[in-house]
DNA sequence: TTGTGTATATTCACTACCCGGTATACATTG
DNA sequence: CAATGTATACCGGGTAGTGAATATACACAA
């Protein structure tokens, strides 16, 4: 099970990793990470001062991959500015239907950890979140949203996270498609009014639930 | 603290409620909830087979009187339905102003309980979320949103749910409220369009974003 | 080259505590 | 009496975290 190719620190954070995204932060013990990472318990607590120093530290590592995914993601979608935020919506839904997924890692632990509000790992999350919304605010105002692109940055997030929530709850992710739908009409909704009133206005767009 | 008024089985679940919505059901002991109830464990466990069954219990206790509120704030409000939907929002940002509002429970006790994929309170839970989207779904086909009700039923427990999820994120309410303008916004052009294309279709509605 | 010092990295064995749940006995009430 | 409800005291097991010793690696001096 010990696989010497990683540095140790950097195995216990990915069995870490694992078992926090499969069970819940609570639910794993320090024990159960070190047996996994293949080290003893004295050695992980050489590397990390505390339970909760290594699931904040986790956490703070998720934060920049998770952002680059769904920037590539919306990169690598054809079309305008709504489809391609529609496109990481699709990606999720993907995602979502391996049985394993098991929503947002970040949201889990800030409800997880509700009764320690200034917790590191509660504060990463809201961290991680807001450079999420500032991002989408960014694309927008690229996109010529003008005023409109924060709020509309807003909408998206409630979108996303709305999706994490009920897609984890029914474990259904055609939920994940019918918010890839409405952020993307939503976004061409504001996109097009800026743009002037004569352009493609309101030809309905048909929904794609289940 | 022994309060006799109540019998007490009512009191145990109601403690057990203070409690879980607080600080989450992993983080509260049997021995904390029959403390605050004034009983000890023992008898607790005359009342309730488990901590499990008292989770439960207390879940599907809440499932009603939780949809009635949301009815009650439907009915209260005036204006057309995408405005009293919107006020179910904007009561429900009116709680988050609370600093003891902690979200929704049913919501928070899913992730609690996530690697308990079959536990009887996440049954519970998928339950309710699914009454409150049947129940929404039926007040707008009475709208006359055809075909449109059920998938716009949906959109609105996305918009539901990611609200829930952000406000407790970051401790901001003001996402409530842009939840209520897009909900009312969505239902809005959902219910002008069934009802024929002369009506009020797209006076643009302001953003109420701080 | 050999010896010594020092910082890093790791192990085994352990503590102190808290948790869900229970055995048993006693009290109250119809 | 019989049913219901409550209390004291306890159990086995799991939890986060630690003490003390050891192994490894490299620096530098004799």
């Amino acid at each position: 099970m010990k696989d010497r190719s990683q540095p140790t620190r950097e195995r216990i954070l990915q069995a870490a990793g694992g078992l926090f995204h499969r069970d819940g932060i609570r639910a794993i013990s320090v024990d159960a990470i070190a047996e996994k990472a293949g080290v003893t318990k004295r050695t992980l607590y050489y590397h990390f001062r505390s339970k909760d120093d290594l699931v904040a530290t986790h956490l703070q590592a998720r934060d920049e991959p998770n952002l680059a995914l769904f920037k590539r993601w919306f990169e690598e979608t054809q079309g305008d500015t709504a489809e391609k935020i529609a496109g990481i919506f699709r990606h999720l839904a993907q995602s979502a239907r391996n049985a394993k997924w098991k929503g947002c890692g970040f949201l889990r632990t800030s409800v997880e950890l509700i009764n320690l509000p200034g917790h590191p790992a509660v504060v990463a999350a809201r961290a991680h979140k807001k450079r999420v919304e500032g991002w989408l605010g960014s694309i927008f105002t690229e996109a010529g949203a003008g005023n409109d692109a924060l709020p509309l940055a807003r909408q998206i997030m409630l979108l996303l996270d709305g999706a994490f929530a009920v897609v984890l709850l029914h474990r259904d992710p055609s939920y994940m498609e019918t918010a890839a739908d409405t952020a993307a009409r939503l976004i061409a909704d504001r996109l097009s009014s800026a743009a002037g009133s004569e352009s493609s206005l309101h030809e309905r767009r048909p929904f794609a639930d289940q």
